[in-house]
DNA sequence: CCAGGGTA
DNA sequence: TACCCTGGG
């Protein structure tokens, strides 16, 4: 029952029908550096962990601590599989994206008040739905995020705007393998490699029913897919455009299969828009704006992606003082986090021999 | 999402 | 051991 639409909060590129991801196995992860969207991470947490009403776990003071729990067991298991997580979190956004950022706003708001009346008529179905739609990632989470992954020894980097573009720089200089992220914004971005649903549970239940379906890690390859489609990176931009991208509405009735024929076609967005007389909310100049900037984005070249050895106790204070964690099952988790640290420590020594 | 306990 | 279910904060 009740009313539609719960898309808006990080939606990224829909590009997904051109392209054709390859299962991958942790096995092939091990020993490599992944650049994690750090906001995407963060937002699937909120959105998946709901035990019941679609409220997220919370503390003693009612402060949101989903995405604690998320980032925190969810690292520990890439770690001791051997994968070195480098946490990218963004930065600002750039001045062209402040319509999307209002708009989602608009939605989360609407989402929130609709949240609140499934509640009141004890309508659960509608509750989590909508409860999913509504959270929004605060500056205080995003503080502890990276409070909690400093302190477990992880690095991070902080992007001059978005994520993504930084991830997808990183994986370009060498210093990562691939960018993990559920979207494809960074395929925009110039990324080589982009790893999905690294997760470990390889079953994730449809929401709302008792039906599971097998997710499993998978690796979308841009020059494979670029190859396949008979496209340049610049033409995937301009299908990004005609679809709709952050920063920009697209055509309507023009979904990702009809955007590469029509740049497959007259080879670039100008052209498209030429031809078909397409009108565009922004100006052709903020077109070309968006896509320069998906070429080239700012990137910064200042950050270490040295691991640490984890911090137990400012781990403690964080998670169980702070915010009520179990006890037993931090230092259950954490002894698996040392153990793994300790590991890659050996490792290291024994290539000197 | 993940941890952990119950069940066959 | 594999599968299912509940609770986590």
């Amino acid at each position: 029952m009740i009313l539609p639409s719960n898309k808006g909060i990080k939606v990224g590129v829909k590009i997904k029908n051109l392209l054709e991801p390859e299962p991958i196995d942790f096995d092939r992860l091990k020993g490599k550096y992944i650049a994690i969207d750090a906001a995407n991470a963060l937002y699937q947490f909120l959105s998946i962990i709901q035990p019941t009403t679609g409220l997220p776990l919370m503390d003693s003071q009612k402060r949101i601590t989903s995405h604690l729990s998320g980032l925190f067991y969810r690292t520990i298991n890439l770690v001791e599989k051997g994968i070195k997580p480098i946490y990218v979190f963004d930065g600002k956004p750039p001045a062209f994206k402040a319509k999307t950022i209002q708009e989602r706003k608009a939605d989360r708001e609407n989402a929130y008040e609709q949240w609140k009346i499934a509640l009141e008529i004890g309508d659960m179905e509608s509750a989590r739905k909508y409860g999913q739609a509504a959270h929004k990632l605060t500056r205080e989470m995003v503080d502890d995020a990276k409070k909690l992954l400093n302190a477990m020894g992880i690095p991070i980097v902080q992007a001059p705007t978005e994520g993504e573009a930084q991830a997808a720089f990183m994986v370009l200089k060498k210093d990562v393998w691939a960018v993990a992220s559920q979207d494809y914004d960074a395929l925009l971005f110039g990324a080589p490699l982009i790893v999905r649903n690294l997760s470990l549970a390889e079953k994730r239940r449809i929401p709302r029913t008792k039906q599971y379906i097998k997710v499993e890690p998978e690796l979308v390859d841009a020059i494979k897919n670029l190859q396949r489609l008979n496209i340049s990176r610049e033409q995937l931009i301009d299908i990004a455009i005609l679809v709709g991208t952050d920063f920009n509405k697209g055509i309507k009735g023009v979904g990702a299969k009809t955007a590469l024929k029509l740049i497959q076609k007259h080879k670039d967005l100008e052209t498209v828009i030429k031809e078909k007389g397409f009108e565009f909310e922004k100006s052709e100049e903020e077109l070309w704006e968006i896509r320069n900037f998906f070429l080239h984005p700012e990137v910064t070249e200042e950050y270490s992606l040295e691991i640490k050895k984890p911090n137990v106790d400012a781990i403690n204070t964080l998670l169980i003082d702070e915010h009520q964690f179990n006890p037993t099952r931090v230092e259950k988790a954490l002894k698996r986090l040392e153990k793994a640290f300790l590991k890659k420590k050996q490792m290291k020594l024994e290539k000197w021999f």
